[in-house]
Parts: C-alpha cells; structure tokens; sequence
DNA sequence: AGCACGCCGACT
DNA sequence: GTCGGCGTGCTC
C-alpha cells in the first residue's frame, strides 16, 4: 500500500512545517495534493492543516513521524496560485505559513468535524462525496483545480447574454474611458481611480466587472448546467458598515450573478458557504473586506480596492499584511488588472502614479445631475467662541437646512461624553490605573472607560484624593455633542452613530437605515458616518475638532486628516442641489482658519496638497522613498524591553541599513504592559527584506524575557 | 500559541 | 493535605 511523507502547514507560531505520514487506506485511494486540507496530530491535539509539499525525504527519526488522520476530500485543494499567495505573504511579513493559511479559513473548514462544512457544501449543492464517491481513474488523481459542479450559473443554453447582465445607466465620457481602460487592459494592470467624492467610481467598478465577465462568459462558449463563473471579481471595501449598501447596489444591478459577501461580520455558517462560494468558482462577485483578500479566487479576473488609502486596509494584529498590497501582488501574479480608487488616493499609490507604474484613470465631475463639489468654509473659534462645542455660525447654518426638511452630518472624531474628567480642587484627573492614558466619561453608562484596555468603573460622586464632588468633565465627545444638539435643537431629530451606539449587531445598520429613510435631522457620529454613505437628504457637514491632528508626531497624521475631511466633506449634497439652491456645504470650525492643510481642502486641492506632502516626504527620507519594519517588545519592566531591543540592534549590521535607537512607546504603559520599539529603514525593498530573514533567525535564537513581535511596513510608529 | 510538567505558597 | 501561581519545554 502506498505510503508518503507529507509537508504540511499548521497554525502555530513555529517557523517550520510538519512532516507526516500518509498511507493509501486503498489500492485506489489517491495522494493527497498539494494544497489539500488534512487533520493531523499535534502534541496532544488533533489540528487542520494545509499539504504544501510531498517529499519523501525528512530529517526527523521515523518514530517521531505521526500518520496523517483524515484527508478533507469533500473540498477541492487549495489552488498554486493561493499557496503562492500565502507563501508570499509569510515571506514578507516574515510569519510562519501556517499562520497565513490557516486564521484566514472559515472556522467551519478548519474544524475537527466535518459536520458543518458537508451541510455548507450540501447548501451549495455540492455533496459530500467521501463515502459513495469512486475515483474516475485509478491513474490519474483529478486536479480539482477548477471545480466541476455549480448549480447558480445554470441557464437556457446560448442566449446571447448569458449573465444577463442588464443594461447599464449611462456614462459621462471620463466614466467611460475608465471602464474601457481597465476592461480593457491586458496582463497586469494597475489602474489608480482618482475620483472626487460622488463622481460614480462604483458605477465604473460595476461596468468594468460586467464587461470582464461578459467577455469571459463569450469566450467560455455557451454556459451549460455545472459550469464554473466564467470569471470572478473582487470588491474590497474598507468597512464592514459599508457592505450593504453596495452589495444592494450590486445585486440590484446583477440580479443573476452570485455576489457573495466576505468579513468578520458574518455568522459562521454564511461565512463558510460564502467562502465556499468563492473557492468553487460559483460566486462572480465577492465583496468583503480586507481578511478577503486572502480568500481563494480559482478564476480571479479583476480586484477592485474602493477607498484604497483607507487606514483599515492594514491588518493591526496578528498578520499585519496590507491587503491594498496583497491585492496589487496578487494582480500582478495572475496577469489581471487592480483598480485602486480614491478621491484621496495614499502617497504610496500616487507615488506609483506619478512614477507611472500605475496608470492613472481621473473622473473630475460629480455623477449625480447638477450635483457639484460641496463649498467648504473654514469657522475662526477665535472670533466666533464656541457654545457647548458650536460656534454661532453652524448652528444657524444646522438650523437652515432643519427649516428646509435637509439633513446635517456633524463630525467628530471622538467618542465618549468628555475625554477626561478632572477635579478642580487638587488637580486629579482620570487616569486610567493600568495604561498611561485618560479613562474617558461615558455618561449615559454612567461609567469611566479607558479606550486603550477597555477597563470600566463608575464615575467617582467625588474626587477619590480629596474628596471634592463638583467633578468636572474636560473636552467633549459625540455623547456632549449630542447632549448640547438637544438642548439647541429641541424640536430636531438627532442621532449618534459612533461605535459606543452600535455595539449591538445589527444596530449600525438600523441606525444608518433610518438616515436614509429620512427619519433624522442632525447626526453626530465619529469617522464610522465619514465613509462612504450616500445619504441624499444631506446638504450640511459640520466639522467639530479637527486642529489636534495638525500638530501630531506621526508623520501621516496630516495626510489622514486630509483624506479623512474630504471624505466626511463629500457626504454634503450628493444628490444634488439643495432646497434654496445652493451646493451642498462643510463649514470646518478651527483656531487654525489659514493653516495650508484646510486652505487645500477648502479649493478641493488633492493634487497640490498631495504635491506637498511627498516633497516633504522625499527630503525626510520617509515612506513611501524608504521602507520600514518595526520591532515592538514588550515586558513586565521596560528595561526587559529595552534591553532587548538594545541587543537585537547590535546582532547584525548591512550596508544601507539604518537600525535606529529603540525608543519607550509614546503609550508606553497598556494593561501593565511596558512597551518599546525599534525602527528599521532603507531605501531598498528587497535589500530591507534579505536583512529581515537573516536577522529575525539571530532574532528568534536570543533569550529573552520581553515578548517582541515585528512589523513589515508599519503604519502608526 | 497551546498544553503539559514541575516545584513552592495560602486555603477548604 | 490540595488548588494554583507562572517558569520551562515541546510540538513532525
């Protein structure tokens, strides 16, 4: 009976994969392929893992090798072209295999029973075959690369539009070149969408998908039952909140196309069905969030990344890849255009435009008819003082649009009802007991809250120093904000959408629902309301505090803002002109009116202030004209940290490589923990990359007591 | 990372 | 006498 040894890939932290065992149970039974999902011992558990090779040679005694105990025939194996994903990723992210493979399965796939992933595969029609199914030949293992049974696609034979994908709405010109310029391209392509808010780069994201998909589907001959998508797309947005609305949008467009959603939302079942979906060729438009990029795509023919300079396009934990550049890798290593769009596209991407590496595609107007670009104000707070947080102007503008039946958005990025709460009399402020940090007033809990551990207590009735009751809360957030609308506005409908008000399932979208359906006056939310949503009544965005970003030490601070105020400001009169006929309007209160950071946003001036930017960036040698990785550690003490970081820094040095003092994390305390970091630079990618691998095998060698982890292409130093 | 083993302090 | 603290060591 044949016997192999296998290479497979588990989820643990340790830089190696597993030999194991694998007997043919039958004459018949076939070597599990490369890419293939197996069960297998592992100290005294049973995992899943992935098979990434079949080499009969190992280093290990025989006795130390486990068998194989289950082979996972009911799924098609993973294909090269993901396995070439991950081994990429964990190179570069210098992670282990298994822990790029396996965290980003559903959990229904990585379970030890099987229960759940044969009803998922049943749900799509596929059964599962391990018991009854019977090899097709004795010689030839089937590749399985393509799945071969797909109910959703099935059609009438050989109409001429077998997607039917519908008529499309028309074009402006700029719309129209850029459909036909990624539609169009040939082998890798990426294409930067530079697109002001609301000038319908979704509609160019779906009438490129239909063109793709169509001229894939002409060329795969007439569908018949059983047949894979002809082709598939990826839609990468960056929020969950945001899925909804554009999967409506897309099934509406696309009632016969299978458009499946991918995020951390979903529950378990939907996530595996979809995610099945999507690796058995059924689903032709997948829409997720940034883990589904690491989904697999056995006929991926184009990836659209929307929002593309979104922050939370970079994992902050565990893996900490960019999937905006997990995609761009993945286009490239398919041969397929990327499109990348933003009214307010990262240094990085416009970089790359500039450069011409990728072409750039500028949609200049707003879609919508007579909508135009909003008017943006600045309001003086030295002139005008503000009264619990609102300067005179915007409540008369607020209460304009509430006479005219509009809507205003107000925008603060702050949570809570005050960011500490101080005591008068001895000067006791609310720190937080385990980090060096505020505990934030959040009244309507009636509770102090540290946003960095989540630590709760009740809100002290007096100074815990010296007994004073009149505490007084300092600053304010959306929960003061809100407060002080009601008292101004009694009259209006007002609602808070941050993250303390959705924390219940479901509740942001009901919450967003209701705007749309015009059930709301005024809305004060954090940056979660800033993206992406179009709500048509809303024809005023109030800016509150935005001047702490400008004097920030992190050097991306001001492009955030900036991309962050443009975003919010293009939620103002979308779908048109406003009752009394004006545009829609931001009005941005400051005690900086002349700083060049609003001036830029004031004359919509991305390319001026984008110019600005990566001058300053060339001369202080920062991203994107050097890359950069991070050592973090960390300790019960700082000095097990630092020290440490001291001794890695001296481990290993190379030409053009800046290992710069470890430095005390601004934050430097969080739960207990005392933290340091160590920044690593050069101008050379993969001279930075040679370095990493050598160092991280002294690195993993030293011992130590800190706990460190390190970070490819950091974004928050 | 899990998950064990292992050797010292305060509880039913 | 035991529960449990977290140090150390291993996983094919």
């Amino acid at each position: 009976m044949e016997q192999r040894l296998l290479q497979v890939a588990l989820d643990t932290p340790l830089h190696t994969v597993f030999d194991y065992r694998w007997k043919a149970s039958s004459p018949d039974e076939p070597l599990p392929a490369i890419g293939q999902l197996v069960v297998v011992p592992f100290g005294r558990r049973e995992a899943v893992g992935v098979v990434v090779g079949q080499d009969a040679q190992t280093d290990l005694q025989a006795d130390k090798i486990k068998d194989v105990i289950a082979v996972r025939r009911q799924l098609p194996p993973m294909s090269a072209h993901w396995l070439a994903l991950c081994g990429f990723a964990a190179d570069y992210y210098q992670r282990p295999l298994g822990e790029v493979m396996l965290p980003g399965l559903p959990k229904n796939l990585r379970a030890l029973s099987t229960v759940a992933l044969d009803k998922a595969l049943k749900a799509l029609g596929r059964f599962a075959p391990e018991a009854k199914a019977k090899p097709k030949s004795k010689k030839k293992p089937a590749p399985a690369a393509i799945p071969d049974a797909d109910s959703t696609v099935a059609s009438p034979a050989a109409t001429p539009d077998p997607l039917q994908l519908g008529a499309a709405p028309a074009l402006n010109p700029s719309q129209q070149e850029a459909v036909e310029a990624i539609a169009g391209a040939e082998g890798f392509a990426p294409l930067l969408l530079y697109g002001v808010t609301g000038s319908g780069k979704t509609e160019v994201y779906l009438q490129a998908a239909a063109a793709i998909l169509r001229r894939a589907a002409d060329q795969a001959g007439p569908p018949h039952a059983g047949q894979p998508a002809p082709a598939q797309i990826l839609v990468l947005v960056p929020e969950i909140n945001l899925t909804p609305q554009l999967e409506g949008n897309i099934r509406a467009r696309f009632p016969h196309l299978n458009v499946v959603a991918l995020h951390s939302g979903l529950a378990e079942g939907e996530r595996a069905r979809n995610w099945l979906a999507a690796h058995l060729g059924q689903a032709h438009i997948v829409l997720g969030t940034r883990l589904a990029i690491l989904s697999s795509l056995p006929s991926l023919k184009l990836i659209v990344i929307d929002e593309e300079h979104d922050p939370s396009y970079k994992q902050q934990e565990g893996l900490r890849y960019s999937a905006r550049d997990l995609a761009v890798w993945r286009a490239h290593q398919l041969g397929i255009p990327v499109v990348l769009g933003s009214a307010t596209p990262s240094l990085e991407t416009w970089q790359h435009a500039q450069a011409g590496r990728y072409r750039r595609l500028e949609l200049r107007q707003r879609a919508a008819l007579q909508a135009v670009l909003p008017s943006v104000k600045v309001i003086d707070m030295e002139r005008d003082k503000p009264v619990d947080g609102l300067t005179s102007t915007l409540i008369a503008a607020v209460r304009k649009r509430l006479e005219q039946g509009e809507q205003s958005l107000l925008f603060l990025n702050r949570r809570g009802y005050a960011p500490v709460l101080a005591c008068d009399a001895c000067g006791w402020i609310s720190n937080c007991m385990r980090c060096d940090a505020f505990m934030v007033v959040h009244r309507p809990e009636r509770r102090l809250r540290c946003h960095h551990c989540s630590l709760e207590l009740h809100i002290p009735r007096a100074c815990p120093t010296c007994g004073n009751v009149d505490l007084q809360p300092l600053g304010r957030g959306t929960q003061r904000v809100e407060e002080g609308l009601h008292g101004i506005f009694p009259e209006a409908r007002i609602l808070r959408i941050d993250a303390d008000s959705t924390r219940l399932k479901g509740s942001a979208q009901s919450a967003f629902d209701s705007v749309h359906r015009g059930e709301v006056d005024i809305l004060i939310g954090t940056q979660m309301v800033a993206k992406g949503h179009d709500f048509k009544k809303l024809t005023l965005v109030g800016v509150l505090n935005p001047d702490t970003a400008l004097f920030s030490h992190d050097y991306r601070a001001s492009e955030r803002l900036f991309a962050q105020l443009m975003q919010v400001a293009g939620r103002a009169g979308r779908a048109g002109l406003s009752a009394d006929g004006s545009s829609g309007e931001v009005l941005i209160q400051t005690r900086y009116p002349h700083h060049p950071l609003y001036q830029a946003v004031i004359r919509h001036d991305y390319d001026g202030f984008a110019g600005e930017l990566l001058d300053e960036r060339r001369q202080a040698h920062f991203p994107p004209f050097m890359y950069q990785a991070l050592l973090r550690a960390e300790g019960r003490e700082l000095e097990i940290a630092m020290g440490f970081l001291k001794e890695a820094a001296t481990l290993l040095d190379a030409p053009a490589i800046t290992i710069n003092e470890p430095i005390p994390m601004t934050m430097m305390r969080v739960a207990n923990v005392e933290r340091a970091q160590l920044l690593i630079e050069c101008p050379s990618r993969p001279t930075l990359q040679a370095f990493l691998k050598e160092w991280l095998a002294l690195l993993r060698q030293m011992k130590t007591r800190a706990r460190w982890s390190l970070e490819v292409d950091p974004v928050d130093i």
